[in-house]
DNA sequence: TCTCAAACGTA
DNA sequence: CGTACGTTTGAGAA
């Protein structure tokens, strides 16, 4: 390293578990959780204090340091070193471990030195810094750190939280305690320090400690002449002459500890964006945080990371033929863009080529310029985006088509990276083409817009315009990345060019249909149904005499267990719960002629009740004139590559009880068409788990045409199989599909109302009658933990960092998520495979029937007249063939006029 | 106006 | 202390 580089050098220094620790008691534990119970709020408050300080304070290299768990080398000098602590509160455990996992990934260096503390680890790079004439921050709470500070090391000692920081200079050190820093642990000694369990001169404090130093020097001096100090406390000093030494010793920072001596090594700039975004992902850290990541953090230059930041270069405002043609330039054929349907400008969208990028506000085109726009959408050799489907309808309404070379950038990385928290155009940009916004401005309220002037509303529009246009010129470098990324991993191209690709279109295709609804019964049944909660609540109302939301859960505490002193049920973080399981619990240990168990009653029926009202409520909002739903199927929701359904869900429609089932009948073929047709998988995951097991037992099971659940209960009962009672049945049912979850004894116990000790011996015993399938279990977590993710059959990946976790209870998450995954995830293979070949056949047949709707194991199919036996031929071959399995594939089919009438 | 937790529907 | 989702609601933050 050159002098000149030298010259600027700031090293940033950081006790890593002091300033963890201040975060989780500046921050609330429970206000920042994973979502998987792991609270992370010491995890946020130390990133967030780390991206302060290193924007405000720019230094070049960055060290945290961190204590070792077990004892130091003080610990054997004085056992009641740090004594008398309060045990480390349970929230805080495992926060360590993420701390680092979010330093890794921002490239930052944490240190550990056995038998030596955080302290003696900063007070080594310290002395080096110094010595080589660099700068040096430390960042500590620990008043040990207060003995460093020098010409060039300048203590940072938070005040209030982690973020309000006090600057400690030798001046300001003097100034504090009256004596220059180098003197600080002498007065320390003598005045003790609490925190460590090292107790001073009683009656000594500060003040006197500091007089004495400047009176003899430094604490030897003091020492020499403690017989000529007068007074209570010159006695009370030669009393305790030995305390002092001992705290002295204690003290001393240590700076001499080996450490790498190569400063590069403690350089910034090792980060990796991506990383860090998926560990904040991992961690459910907000937008905030992301937005404030400082590009010198990760290492990233904007004036040499080739040219300016996306947001600030030029962005042609398209607004007539000319500003098109030159933001379309001679090259025309490479597109990306996205778009948005803006509250002040409408629809608007952003367009780029590699090198330019601009805005059009679509409502405002004139006619030459709209017509080469839809000419250049057409035509272009390939069009990058995210989210085809919607980007495809957006245009749509406004009058546009996209040509065939579309790509889509969202199914692309979903398939690489399945469970990301968004891949939308702006993640993507920001995620994979170096893009980085501003946070997105809220929603004005309408009477905002009605007030604003023109100017405001137009710079407001631009900058909508300007965001889209850097959304749009990032996913270029983007869509390279993704390129690069799919050219070595094979298994995610096959799964994209063979299945996701092909199967975007069909669902497309299935939003665009719908499914009818016969709005009369579903007005009918509405009625009905709001009588129903209208009612309840009337009656628990009556009972309880008050005004009572039972929507509420909060409301509902108060009256169950305080106006009503019910007894308790198990605990949620807001107090007791009141879900219907606990509440059926409760109701069950009360007399049935008690007022609260009559208000139960009525609160479980009010709760079942607006429960479906809210389905129709919900179906009535989005039916549309011809009285058809059109559910959007997304592709990229759920991590194990199902599908998920969205406005509305229609993979959620009541089918278990038969007050839910009249909502299905209100699902209907719709005109032109004769009967709807369902058909489902039998039992499709435990099939799964028989192939991918290769389990003997299991799969002679589905291969005897006996019932599945009374095969495997007459096997690990040990009866003969028409001797399995119906419990036995129903026992075997949860440990079969429990299995497939990572259900432990305890939850199954919980489940089927059975002691521990009988769902460990359900469960033993289940596993010496299919020792396959334990092997198999214990061998896909396995597997995982070694390779980093599950596979499927189709060889779709899950991605499962935490199953080499630290923390136990994100491990043990990790690992049901293990087991789980390539069940769910080859089932979800395996009919969109079905869903392709039935789609794909029935047009090739030219039949007017068609495929509407998934549920995970079933599809629905509205027939048209005279069609129903090719439908079924084609549907039931196209599911029973999509996948060869070890055991065959069973298929249901259902006809009838509604979907509750196509149940089978 | 937005975000979160609780509750609950499906496979 | 069983996986995967989406929607609605109330409550509290901003």
């Amino acid at each position: 390293m050159s002098a000149s580089d030298t010259d600027d050098q700031r090293i940033l220094l950081i006790d890593g578990h002091a300033m963890a620790f201040r975060a989780f008691f500046a921050l609330p534990a429970d206000g920042f959780s994973d979502g998987r119970g792991q609270a992370t709020n010491a995890v946020y408050g130390f990133t967030r204090m780390l991206i302060n300080v290193v924007a405000s304070e720019r230094p070049t290299h960055v060290a945290v340091a961190f204590d070792l768990p077990g004892g130091t080398f003080r610990d054997r000098i004085y056992d009641q070193y740090k004594g008398g602590r309060d045990e480390t509160p349970p929230a805080f455990h495992g926060q360590i471990d993420l701390i680092m996992q979010v330093l890794d990934a921002l490239g930052v260096r944490w240190l550990t030195y056995e038998d030596y503390e955080a302290d003696d680890i900063i007070a080594t790079l310290a002395t080096r810094a110094e010595a080589a004439g660099d700068e040096a921050l430390i960042v500590s709470s620990d008043r040990d750190a207060i003995q460093l500070v020098g010409a060039k090391v300048t203590l940072l000692q938070p005040i209030k939280g982690v973020t309000e920081m006090r600057r400690m200079t030798p001046a300001a050190v003097e100034e504090k305690y009256g004596i220059p820093p180098e003197r600080y642990p002498d007065l320390a000694a003598l005045v003790g320090e609490a925190a460590d369990n090292l107790p001073g001169v009683p009656g000594v404090g500060p003040k006197t400690a500091a007089k004495w130093l400047t009176q003899y020097g430094d604490l030897p001096g003091l020492i020499a002449h403690a017989g000529e100090i007068k007074g209570k406390a010159g006695q009370s000093l030669r009393d305790h002459l030995e305390d002092v030494e001992r705290n002295r010793l204690m003290n001393a920072a240590y700076t001499t500890l080996d450490l790498p001596e190569d400063p590069a090594h403690y350089s910034l700039g090792g980060g990796d964006r991506a990383r860090v975004l998926e560990v904040f992902d991992d961690l459910a850290f907000g937008d905030t945080i992301r937005r404030d990541l400082p590009a010198t953090l990760l290492g990233e230059d904007p004036q040499e990371s080739g040219g300016p930041a996306p947001e600030e270069a030029e962005v042609l405002a398209v607004d007539g033929p000319d500003a098109l043609r030159e933001l379309l330039g001679e090259e025309g054929g490479l597109l990306a863009l996205d778009v948005v349907e803006d509250v002040r400008g409408g629809p608007l969208m952003g367009l780029a080529t590699p090198s330019a990028r601009g805005a059009i506000a679509l409502s405002s085109l004139d006619s030459e310029t709209s017509t080469a726009l839809g000419a250049a959408l057409e035509e272009a050799a390939e069009i990058r985006v995210a989210d085809a489907p919607a980007v495809r309808s957006w245009l749509a309404e406004n009058g546009y088509r996209l040509g065939a070379q579309v790509r889509d950038l969202s199914l692309e990385s979903f398939v690489l990276r399945p469970g990301a928290r968004s891949y939308d155009a702006e993640a993507l940009a920001s995620d994979l083409g170096g893009a980085s916004f501003e946070p997105k401005p809220r929603k004005p309220a309408a009477s905002t817009l009605q007030k604003e002037s023109a100017e405001v509303r137009a710079e407001h529009i631009a900058r909508a315009g300007g965001r889209l246009a850097a959304t749009a010129a990032a996913l270029h470098p983007a869509a390279e990345e993704l390129t690069a990324r799919t050219g070595e991993a094979p298994w995610a191209r096959r799964i994209l060019d063979e299945l996701e690709q092909p199967l975007q279109r069909v669902l497309e295709t299935m939003h665009e249909r719908g499914i009818a609804i016969d709005e009369q019964a579903l007005a009918a049944l509405r009625e009905e149904f709001e009588g129903f909660v209208a009612q309840a609540k009337r009656e628990a109302g009556a009972i309880v005499g008050e005004e009572v939301n039972l929507a509420s859960p909060k409301q509902l505490q108060v009256v169950l267990f305080e106006t009503l002193a019910l007894p308790t049920t198990r605990k949620i973080s807001s107090g007791h719960s009141t879900d219907a399981e606990s509440l059926t619990d409760l109701q069950e240990s009360l007399d049935p002629e008690s007022s609260g168990h009559q208000f139960l009653s009525w609160l479980l029926r009010f709760r079942e009740m607006s429960k479906l009202t809210g389905y129709l409520v919900g179906l009535d909002k989005v039916v549309d004139a011809g009285s058809r739903v059109h559910t959007t199927f997304q592709q990229t929701a759920a991590a194990t590559g199902r599908l998920a359904s969205t406005e509305p869900n229609l993979q959620n429609i009541p089918v278990r009880t038969a007050e839910g089932q009249r909502i299905r009948d209100a699902f209907v073929a719709g005109e032109g068409f004769e009967t709807l047709l369902t058909a489902d998988y039998s039992q499709i995951e435990m099939r799964i788990m028989a192939h991918l097991s290769e389990d003997a037992g299991l799969i002679e099971a589905f291969n005897s045409g006996e019932d599945l659940h009374n095969f495997v209960a007459s096997r690990v009962f040990g009866v003969s199989p028409d001797a399995v009672d119906p419990a036995m049945r129903s026992k075997t049912k949860a440990v079969s599909y429990g299995l497939a979850y990572g259900l432990s004894a305890f939850g199954l116990s919980r489940q089927l109302r059975i002691s521990r000790a009988e769902a460990t011996a359900l469960r033993d015993g289940y596993f010496e009658r299919f020792g396959g399938v334990r092997d198999y279990l214990h061998h896909t977590v396995e597997t995982a933990r070694t390779t980093g993710y599950t596979e499927t059959i189709l060889g779709r990946r899950r991605y499962l960092p935490d199953l080499t976790s630290d923390n136990r209870q994100r491990r043990e998450n990790a690992e049901r998520v293990a087991l789980n995954s390539p069940i769910q995830g080859s089932a979800a293979d395996i009919i969109k495979l079905a869903m392709l070949r039935v789609e794909s056949r029935m047009r090739a047949a030219e039949l007017s029937s068609r495929m509407l709707l998934q549920v995970h194991d079933e599809l629905v199919v509205e027939v048209a007249a005279g069609e129903l036996d090719q439908v079924r031929e084609i549907v039931e071959e196209g599911m029973g063939s999509a996948y060869q399995l070890s055991v065959p594939l069973d298929v249901g089919v259902g006809i009838g006029r509604t979907w509750r009438e196509a149940a089978h």
